[in-house]
DNA sequence: AAAAAAAGTTAGATTTTGCTAACATAGAAT
DNA sequence: ATTCTATGTTAGCAAAATCTAACTTTTTTT
């Protein structure tokens, strides 16, 4: 399964439901992600048969090994993106909105470079 | 016609081969984005549909006003976004494959807000 | 236990954006 | 002028990712 963009958003929503709820379903994901029930179940149908992801009896998922890896890989890239546009001045806000668009195309070498510089070269507010 | 990535890419493509070329058809535009020419004859067609293009009797395109306005708002964000990848360490060939992923996501406040802070606020190497 | 509500699935449609195969047209070269 | 080559178009296919409608299953409530 080659990873798109749709699949990492569905793998960080996990990981970020796990955090603030404890457990997470496809119920929560469709409401988190504002999408449909089946559309859900169809992506869950895909990651478990990749993998991606284990789901029990009652419903509950939980991210594989590599799903995690993958899901903290995104969040990563989320958080320090936001976490740069605002220290520019971007509205708290937007900067949310357009990390969610601009995580997803940041190579390893611009992610690393760009955590280096925003950690090490912007102590200035 | 919603601006989709897609054609913010088509659009940004026609622009860099008029400055280069001085003049665009279908197959210069499908030989520097790689794809086939029916591909592009689609594109185009929705383009001039749209009244994002015009085409002449040669076959040669020219950006309309909004055409170009497109164009130019991307290839701005393209440029600020490959300069500042270079500049914070990152290779030149990932930084523009890099600001060709990014250039879609970038909010206009975000896009003014960075272009601000690499002009204005690292003067340092 | 029966009914109602919530969660999940299946089937089929749609949109976007690419493709190949086949055809048409135009331009250039002999 | 005929042929070859380059360019463009049409028709139809495919994959990804969403949707709605309808159905099933599970859980909760009474």
């Amino acid at each position: 399964m080659k990873i798109q963009e749709s699949a990492e958003n569905y793998l960080e929503t996990i990981l970020k439901l796990k955090n603030t709820l404890g457990q997470v379903r496809s119920i929560d994901v469709a409401n988190a992600m504002g999408f449909s029930k089946p559309s859900v179940s169809h992506a869950m149908k895909l990651f478990r048969e990749n993998e991606l992801i284990d789901v029990d009896a009652g419903g509950y998922i939980t991210l594989t090994e590599r799903g995690l890896e993958i899901a903290n890989n995104i969040y990563g890239r989320h958080m320090m993106l936001a976490g740069f546009l605002m220290a520019i001045g971007v509205d708290s806000g937007v900067a949310l909105e357009d990390a969610c668009k601009l995580e997803h195309g940041l190579s390893d070498e611009s992610y690393c470079k760009l955590k280096h510089f925003f950690e090490h070269e912007m102590k200035k507010q």
